[in-house]
DNA sequence: CACCTTTCTTGATTGCTGTTCAAGAGCATG
DNA sequence: CATGCTCTTGAACAGCAATCAAGAAAGGTG
Protein backbone atom coordinates (compact mmCIF):
# COMPACT_ATOMS: atom_id res chain seq x y z
CA UNK A 1 0.00 0.00 0.00
CA UNK A 2 2.32 2.86 -1.34
CA UNK A 3 1.09 5.97 -0.98
CA UNK A 4 2.93 7.59 -3.73
CA UNK A 5 4.49 10.48 -5.50
CA UNK A 6 5.85 13.07 -3.82
CA UNK A 7 3.49 14.22 -0.90
CA UNK A 8 7.01 16.46 -0.30
CA UNK A 9 9.08 17.75 -2.45
CA UNK A 10 12.62 16.31 -3.27
CA UNK A 11 14.96 18.55 -1.15
CA UNK A 12 12.44 19.06 1.83
CA UNK A 13 12.27 15.02 2.13
CA UNK A 14 15.67 14.27 1.56
CA UNK A 15 16.16 16.88 4.68
CA UNK A 16 13.71 14.85 6.90
CA UNK A 17 15.91 11.75 5.96
CA UNK A 18 19.22 13.73 7.00
CA UNK A 19 17.48 15.10 10.23
CA UNK A 20 16.85 11.66 11.36
CA UNK A 21 20.61 10.11 10.05
CA UNK A 22 21.87 12.99 12.46
CA UNK A 23 20.08 12.60 15.31
CA UNK A 24 20.90 8.49 15.75
CA UNK A 25 24.76 9.09 14.26
CA UNK A 26 25.11 11.44 16.85
CA UNK A 27 23.19 9.18 20.19
CA UNK A 28 24.20 6.12 18.89
CA UNK A 29 26.91 6.32 17.06
CA UNK A 30 27.39 5.39 12.96
CA UNK A 31 28.59 1.77 13.42
CA UNK A 32 25.18 1.34 15.89
CA UNK A 33 22.30 2.97 13.44
CA UNK A 34 21.66 0.23 11.00
CA UNK A 35 20.00 1.52 7.63
CA UNK A 36 16.95 -0.74 8.86
CA UNK A 37 16.73 1.22 12.43
CA UNK A 38 17.48 4.55 10.56
CA UNK A 39 14.33 4.06 7.82
CA UNK A 40 12.02 2.80 10.66
CA UNK A 41 12.91 6.04 12.44
CA UNK A 42 12.14 8.12 9.77
CA UNK A 43 9.07 6.44 8.67
CA UNK A 44 10.13 4.68 5.37
CA UNK A 45 11.42 1.51 4.36
CA UNK A 46 15.09 0.51 4.11
CA UNK A 47 14.94 0.89 0.20
CA UNK A 48 13.59 4.75 0.69
CA UNK A 49 17.14 5.50 1.65
CA UNK A 50 18.88 4.23 -1.19
CA UNK A 51 16.84 6.31 -3.25
CA UNK A 52 17.92 9.56 -1.81
CA UNK A 53 21.90 8.72 -0.71
CA UNK A 54 24.33 6.44 -2.89
CA UNK A 55 25.20 4.46 0.38
CA UNK A 56 25.51 4.82 4.12
CA UNK A 57 28.95 6.64 3.57
CA UNK A 58 27.15 9.39 1.90
CA UNK A 59 24.72 9.47 4.08
CA UNK A 60 27.63 10.33 6.95
CA UNK A 61 28.94 12.88 4.41
CA UNK A 62 25.81 14.34 4.00
CA UNK A 63 25.26 14.45 7.68
CA UNK A 64 28.78 16.12 8.58
CA UNK A 65 28.15 18.51 5.78
CA UNK A 66 24.92 19.89 7.51
CA UNK A 67 27.22 20.10 10.86
CA UNK A 68 29.86 21.96 9.22
CA UNK A 69 27.68 24.61 7.64
CA UNK A 70 26.08 25.02 11.17
CA UNK A 71 29.55 25.28 12.85
CA UNK A 72 30.89 28.10 10.20
CA UNK A 73 27.66 29.73 10.61
CA UNK A 74 27.50 30.38 14.16
CA UNK A 75 31.08 30.76 14.02
CA UNK A 76 30.93 34.03 11.78
CA UNK A 77 29.88 35.98 14.78
CA UNK A 78 32.82 35.30 16.69
CA UNK A 79 35.17 37.27 14.64
CA UNK A 80 37.48 39.70 16.81
CA UNK A 81 37.41 37.67 19.82
CA UNK A 82 40.24 36.34 21.24
CA UNK A 83 41.85 33.02 19.16
CA UNK A 84 42.24 31.16 22.25
CA UNK A 85 38.32 32.15 23.02
CA UNK A 86 37.39 30.87 19.25
CA UNK A 87 39.60 27.82 20.07
CA UNK A 88 37.41 27.04 23.23
CA UNK A 89 33.95 27.59 21.60
CA UNK A 90 34.98 25.44 18.60
CA UNK A 91 36.07 22.18 20.95
CA UNK A 92 33.14 22.52 23.15
CA UNK A 93 31.23 23.12 20.05
CA UNK A 94 32.28 19.55 18.65
CA UNK A 95 32.59 17.54 21.36
CA UNK A 96 29.05 16.45 21.75
CA UNK A 97 29.71 15.06 17.83
CA UNK A 98 32.94 13.85 19.06
CA UNK A 99 32.28 10.05 17.91
CA UNK A 100 31.22 11.45 14.45
CA UNK A 101 35.01 13.37 14.24
CA UNK A 102 36.44 9.98 15.28
CA UNK A 103 34.65 8.05 12.59
CA UNK A 104 35.11 10.13 9.69
CA UNK A 105 38.99 9.49 9.94
CA UNK A 106 38.02 6.05 10.82
CA UNK A 107 36.58 5.95 7.33
CA UNK A 108 38.76 8.03 5.21
CA UNK A 109 40.65 4.96 4.24
CA UNK A 110 37.50 2.86 3.54
CA UNK A 111 35.09 5.16 1.75
CA UNK A 112 36.19 7.75 -1.22
CA UNK A 113 33.30 9.89 -0.18
CA UNK A 114 34.58 10.21 3.05
CA UNK A 115 38.56 10.70 2.11
CA UNK A 116 37.20 13.57 -0.35
CA UNK A 117 34.97 15.42 2.32
CA UNK A 118 37.74 14.46 5.19
CA UNK A 119 40.41 16.67 2.40
CA UNK A 120 37.61 19.52 1.88
CA UNK A 121 36.65 19.80 5.76
CA UNK A 122 40.39 20.57 6.68
CA UNK A 123 41.06 23.44 3.49
CA UNK A 124 38.46 25.10 4.84
CA UNK A 125 39.57 24.47 8.49
CA UNK A 126 43.04 25.65 7.66
CA UNK A 127 41.60 29.11 5.67
CA UNK A 128 39.75 29.63 8.73
CA UNK A 129 42.74 29.66 11.17
CA UNK A 130 45.03 31.49 8.60
CA UNK A 131 42.52 34.17 8.46
CA UNK A 132 42.16 34.33 12.55
CA UNK A 133 45.56 34.93 13.02
CA UNK A 134 46.92 38.42 13.95
CA UNK A 135 49.87 38.49 11.49
CA UNK A 136 51.22 36.32 8.41
CA UNK A 137 53.49 33.50 9.21
CA UNK A 138 57.09 33.12 7.57
CA UNK A 139 55.75 30.89 4.88
CA UNK A 140 58.12 27.68 4.72
CA UNK A 141 56.38 27.61 8.59
CA UNK A 142 53.17 27.82 8.00
CA UNK A 143 51.73 24.85 7.47
CA UNK A 144 53.15 22.95 10.03
CA UNK A 145 52.31 25.51 12.46
CA UNK A 146 48.57 25.38 10.87
CA UNK A 147 48.80 21.99 11.44
CA UNK A 148 49.96 21.49 14.90
CA UNK A 149 46.96 23.50 16.10
CA UNK A 150 44.29 21.54 13.82
CA UNK A 151 45.59 18.35 15.39
CA UNK A 152 45.83 19.47 18.51
CA UNK A 153 41.74 20.79 17.92
CA UNK A 154 41.04 17.43 16.68
CA UNK A 155 42.56 15.98 19.86
CA UNK A 156 40.99 17.58 22.10
CA UNK A 157 37.89 17.13 20.74
CA UNK A 158 37.81 13.44 20.20
CA UNK A 159 39.97 12.44 23.35
CA UNK A 160 38.20 13.81 26.56
CA UNK A 161 40.54 16.09 28.88
CA UNK A 162 38.89 17.76 31.75
CA UNK A 163 37.85 21.61 31.58
CA UNK A 164 41.22 22.95 32.92
CA UNK A 165 43.42 21.01 30.42
CA UNK A 166 41.24 22.23 27.56
CA UNK A 167 41.35 25.77 28.75
CA UNK A 168 45.26 25.51 28.88
CA UNK A 169 45.31 23.80 25.64
CA UNK A 170 43.72 26.75 24.08
CA UNK A 171 45.78 28.75 25.29
CA UNK A 172 48.97 26.71 24.72
CA UNK A 173 47.91 26.79 20.56
CA UNK A 174 46.38 30.28 20.86
CA UNK A 175 50.05 31.32 22.31
CA UNK A 176 52.47 29.20 19.57
CA UNK A 177 50.24 30.76 16.94
CA UNK A 178 50.60 34.18 18.21
CA UNK A 179 54.08 33.69 18.53
CA UNK A 180 54.63 32.29 15.02
CA UNK A 181 52.25 35.34 13.57
CA UNK A 182 54.58 37.67 15.15
CA UNK A 183 58.00 36.69 15.29
CA UNK A 184 59.76 36.71 11.24
CA UNK A 185 62.32 33.72 12.63
CA UNK A 186 62.13 31.47 15.70
CA UNK A 187 65.34 30.18 16.93
CA UNK A 188 65.34 26.63 16.47
CA UNK A 189 66.45 23.97 19.40
CA UNK A 190 69.70 22.49 19.15
CA UNK B 1 38.83 -34.72 10.41
CA UNK B 2 40.62 -32.45 13.35
CA UNK B 3 44.17 -33.44 13.88
CA UNK B 4 43.61 -32.22 17.60
CA UNK B 5 45.40 -31.49 20.51
CA UNK B 6 48.33 -29.44 20.71
CA UNK B 7 50.51 -30.20 17.79
CA UNK B 8 51.72 -26.48 19.21
CA UNK B 9 51.71 -24.65 22.87
CA UNK B 10 49.09 -22.42 23.00
CA UNK B 11 51.11 -19.22 23.10
CA UNK B 12 52.50 -20.01 20.54
CA UNK B 13 49.28 -21.22 18.17
CA UNK B 14 48.18 -17.51 18.90
CA UNK B 15 51.26 -15.86 17.84
CA UNK B 16 50.55 -17.32 14.98
CA UNK B 17 46.98 -16.22 14.70
CA UNK B 18 48.00 -12.56 16.05
CA UNK B 19 50.97 -12.10 12.58
CA UNK B 20 48.04 -12.79 10.22
CA UNK B 21 46.18 -10.37 11.77
CA UNK B 22 48.72 -8.02 11.56
CA UNK B 23 49.47 -8.63 8.42
CA UNK B 24 45.74 -8.12 7.11
CA UNK B 25 44.59 -5.74 9.23
CA UNK B 26 47.73 -3.55 8.22
CA UNK B 27 47.47 -4.27 4.40
CA UNK B 28 43.48 -4.49 4.02
CA UNK B 29 42.29 -3.03 6.86
CA UNK B 30 40.07 -3.76 9.95
CA UNK B 31 36.89 -3.45 8.52
CA UNK B 32 37.79 -5.26 5.01
CA UNK B 33 39.59 -7.93 6.95
CA UNK B 34 36.98 -11.06 7.68
CA UNK B 35 36.80 -13.35 10.46
CA UNK B 36 36.74 -15.72 8.11
CA UNK B 37 39.42 -14.34 5.83
CA UNK B 38 41.54 -14.22 8.19
CA UNK B 39 41.14 -17.76 9.82
CA UNK B 40 41.45 -18.88 5.92
CA UNK B 41 44.75 -17.41 6.06
CA UNK B 42 46.28 -18.64 8.85
CA UNK B 43 44.83 -22.42 7.80
CA UNK B 44 42.25 -22.59 10.49
CA UNK B 45 38.48 -22.64 10.61
CA UNK B 46 36.72 -18.84 11.67
CA UNK B 47 35.69 -20.67 15.05
CA UNK B 48 39.05 -21.54 16.59
CA UNK B 49 39.63 -17.75 16.44
CA UNK B 50 36.99 -17.29 19.15
CA UNK B 51 39.06 -20.13 21.05
CA UNK B 52 42.19 -18.07 21.48
CA UNK B 53 40.22 -14.65 21.20
CA UNK B 54 36.97 -13.16 22.92
CA UNK B 55 36.01 -11.67 20.12
CA UNK B 56 37.54 -9.53 16.65
CA UNK B 57 37.94 -6.52 19.03
CA UNK B 58 40.19 -8.21 21.36
CA UNK B 59 42.25 -9.34 18.52
CA UNK B 60 42.76 -5.98 17.17
CA UNK B 61 43.45 -5.02 20.73
CA UNK B 62 46.19 -7.79 20.83
CA UNK B 63 47.66 -6.81 17.97
CA UNK B 64 48.16 -3.13 18.04
CA UNK B 65 49.56 -4.55 21.69
CA UNK B 66 52.20 -6.06 19.22
CA UNK B 67 53.60 -3.57 17.47
CA UNK B 68 53.30 -0.82 20.72
CA UNK B 69 56.08 -3.59 22.01
CA UNK B 70 58.09 -3.50 19.29
CA UNK B 71 57.75 0.08 18.82
CA UNK B 72 58.60 0.93 22.11
CA UNK B 73 61.55 -2.08 22.06
CA UNK B 74 62.78 0.34 18.78
CA UNK B 75 62.75 3.08 20.47
CA UNK B 76 64.77 2.96 23.41
CA UNK B 77 67.64 2.96 21.39
CA UNK B 78 66.96 6.43 20.51
CA UNK B 79 67.60 7.92 24.00
CA UNK B 80 69.93 11.24 23.92
CA UNK B 81 68.96 12.29 19.99
CA UNK B 82 67.08 15.62 19.71
CA UNK B 83 63.30 15.33 20.53
CA UNK B 84 62.60 16.61 16.90
CA UNK B 85 64.49 13.80 15.70
CA UNK B 86 62.95 11.19 17.97
CA UNK B 87 59.22 12.83 16.64
CA UNK B 88 60.57 12.53 13.33
CA UNK B 89 61.41 8.64 13.49
CA UNK B 90 57.82 8.09 15.84
CA UNK B 91 56.05 9.59 13.12
CA UNK B 92 57.67 7.61 9.94
CA UNK B 93 58.14 4.73 12.14
CA UNK B 94 54.03 4.70 12.63
CA UNK B 95 53.16 6.04 9.25
CA UNK B 96 52.65 2.52 7.79
CA UNK B 97 49.93 1.42 10.11
CA UNK B 98 48.06 5.07 9.85
CA UNK B 99 44.91 2.90 9.15
CA UNK B 100 44.90 1.05 12.52
CA UNK B 101 45.54 4.37 14.79
CA UNK B 102 42.52 5.99 12.87
CA UNK B 103 40.34 2.31 13.23
CA UNK B 104 41.36 2.70 17.28
CA UNK B 105 40.14 6.09 17.25
CA UNK B 106 37.07 5.27 16.05
CA UNK B 107 36.30 2.11 17.70
CA UNK B 108 37.24 3.43 21.53
CA UNK B 109 33.51 4.54 21.65
CA UNK B 110 32.58 1.11 20.18
CA UNK B 111 34.41 -1.77 22.23
CA UNK B 112 35.36 -1.42 25.91
CA UNK B 113 38.46 -3.41 25.20
CA UNK B 114 39.80 -0.33 22.71
CA UNK B 115 39.10 2.18 25.08
CA UNK B 116 40.61 0.49 27.70
CA UNK B 117 44.11 -0.44 25.51
CA UNK B 118 43.63 3.98 24.26
CA UNK B 119 43.86 4.75 27.33
CA UNK B 120 46.82 3.00 28.17
CA UNK B 121 48.68 3.70 25.55
CA UNK B 122 48.40 7.50 26.17
CA UNK B 123 49.30 7.22 29.64
CA UNK B 124 52.78 5.60 28.51
CA UNK B 125 53.34 7.87 25.58
CA UNK B 126 52.35 11.22 27.75
CA UNK B 127 54.90 9.05 29.65
CA UNK B 128 57.66 8.33 27.52
CA UNK B 129 57.74 12.24 26.11
CA UNK B 130 57.83 13.94 29.83
CA UNK B 131 60.91 11.91 30.33
CA UNK B 132 62.43 13.20 27.20
CA UNK B 133 61.93 16.83 28.16
CA UNK B 134 65.09 19.03 29.37
CA UNK B 135 63.41 20.01 32.10
CA UNK B 136 60.44 20.32 34.46
CA UNK B 137 57.01 21.68 33.24
CA UNK B 138 55.07 24.06 35.50
CA UNK B 139 52.31 21.30 36.43
CA UNK B 140 49.71 23.57 36.41
CA UNK B 141 50.44 23.59 32.74
CA UNK B 142 52.38 19.74 31.71
CA UNK B 143 49.21 18.28 31.10
CA UNK B 144 47.89 20.47 28.00
CA UNK B 145 51.70 20.93 26.87
CA UNK B 146 51.84 17.04 26.62
CA UNK B 147 49.08 16.88 24.85
CA UNK B 148 49.38 19.61 22.42
CA UNK B 149 52.53 17.34 21.48
CA UNK B 150 50.41 14.09 21.24
CA UNK B 151 47.69 15.29 19.56
CA UNK B 152 50.17 16.81 16.90
CA UNK B 153 51.80 13.73 16.21
CA UNK B 154 48.97 11.68 16.12
CA UNK B 155 47.63 13.90 13.40
CA UNK B 156 50.95 13.57 11.54
CA UNK B 157 50.58 9.95 11.41
CA UNK B 158 47.06 10.10 10.05
CA UNK B 159 47.10 13.24 7.89
CA UNK B 160 49.57 12.62 5.09
CA UNK B 161 51.67 15.69 5.19
CA UNK B 162 54.39 16.00 2.72
CA UNK B 163 57.85 15.62 4.11
CA UNK B 164 58.93 18.66 4.58
CA UNK B 165 55.67 20.11 6.58
CA UNK B 166 56.04 17.12 9.13
CA UNK B 167 59.84 17.59 9.51
CA UNK B 168 58.57 21.08 10.28
CA UNK B 169 55.71 20.13 12.70
CA UNK B 170 58.86 17.92 14.40
CA UNK B 171 60.42 21.35 14.66
CA UNK B 172 57.57 23.00 15.92
CA UNK B 173 56.32 20.47 18.74
CA UNK B 174 60.28 20.05 19.82
CA UNK B 175 60.46 23.90 20.04
CA UNK B 176 57.16 24.32 22.10
CA UNK B 177 57.57 21.74 24.45
CA UNK B 178 61.81 23.01 25.09
CA UNK B 179 60.49 26.08 25.64
CA UNK B 180 57.75 25.44 28.17
CA UNK B 181 60.51 23.31 29.39
CA UNK B 182 62.79 25.54 30.12
CA UNK B 183 60.62 28.86 30.49
CA UNK B 184 59.12 28.95 34.32
CA UNK B 185 56.14 31.31 33.79
CA UNK B 186 55.22 31.88 29.98
CA UNK B 187 53.28 34.89 29.37
CA UNK B 188 49.52 34.77 28.37
CA UNK B 189 48.58 36.44 25.23
CA UNK B 190 45.29 39.30 26.00
C1' DC C 1 45.02 -50.91 30.82
C1' DA C 2 40.46 -48.22 31.19
C1' DC C 3 38.22 -43.96 32.44
C1' DC C 4 37.51 -39.17 32.96
C1' DT C 5 38.62 -34.43 32.13
C1' DT C 6 40.58 -30.75 29.72
C1' DT C 7 42.08 -28.59 25.49
C1' DC C 8 41.23 -27.71 21.12
C1' DT C 9 38.92 -27.90 16.46
C1' DT C 10 35.10 -28.26 13.65
C1' DG C 11 30.37 -28.05 10.79
C1' DA C 12 26.17 -26.00 11.15
C1' DT C 13 23.49 -22.27 12.39
C1' DT C 14 21.81 -17.63 13.91
C1' DG C 15 20.48 -13.00 13.52
C1' DC C 16 22.02 -9.10 11.54
C1' DT C 17 24.24 -6.07 8.06
C1' DG C 18 24.46 -2.98 3.75
C1' DT C 19 22.80 -3.30 -0.63
C1' DT C 20 20.25 -4.72 -4.97
C1' DC C 21 16.35 -6.22 -7.90
C1' DA C 22 12.03 -6.24 -9.98
C1' DA C 23 7.59 -4.54 -9.65
C1' DG C 24 4.14 -1.33 -9.02
C1' DA C 25 1.85 3.18 -7.66
C1' DG C 26 0.88 7.89 -8.60
C1' DC C 27 1.47 11.92 -11.26
C1' DA C 28 2.66 14.64 -15.67
C1' DT C 29 2.84 15.02 -20.29
C1' DG C 30 1.71 13.79 -25.35
C1' DC D 1 -5.81 6.57 -23.30
C1' DA D 2 -0.92 5.79 -23.27
C1' DT D 3 3.78 6.62 -22.19
C1' DG D 4 7.30 7.90 -19.08
C1' DC D 5 9.28 9.65 -14.93
C1' DT D 6 9.60 9.76 -9.83
C1' DC D 7 9.21 7.50 -5.95
C1' DT D 8 8.20 3.51 -2.78
C1' DT D 9 8.00 -1.09 -1.69
C1' DG D 10 8.54 -6.44 -0.53
C1' DA D 11 11.64 -9.83 -1.31
C1' DA D 12 16.01 -11.36 -1.73
C1' DC D 13 21.23 -11.66 -1.54
C1' DA D 14 25.83 -12.33 -0.04
C1' DG D 15 28.54 -11.51 3.72
C1' DC D 16 29.29 -10.46 8.48
C1' DA D 17 30.56 -11.44 13.66
C1' DA D 18 29.42 -14.59 16.81
C1' DT D 19 27.33 -18.98 19.03
C1' DC D 20 26.23 -23.92 19.77
C1' DA D 21 26.75 -28.58 20.19
C1' DA D 22 29.58 -32.32 19.04
C1' DG D 23 33.62 -34.74 18.80
C1' DA D 24 38.77 -35.74 18.50
C1' DA D 25 43.12 -36.07 20.75
C1' DA D 26 45.99 -35.74 24.60
C1' DG D 27 47.02 -35.79 29.89
C1' DG D 28 45.96 -37.32 34.43
C1' DT D 29 44.28 -40.82 37.60
C1' DG D 30 42.66 -45.29 39.18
Amino acid sequence: MPRNRRPVPREEKREELLAAAAELFVVDGYEATSMTRLARRAGVTPNTLYWYFRDKDELLVAVADRFTDALLHEHASLTGRPLAAQLSWLIHRLRPVRHLVATMHGRVAVSDAVRTWHTGFHTTFEALFTRQLPGPIATDRRPAEIAVATFALEGAITHDLDDETTRQLCAVVADRLHHAATVATTPRPE
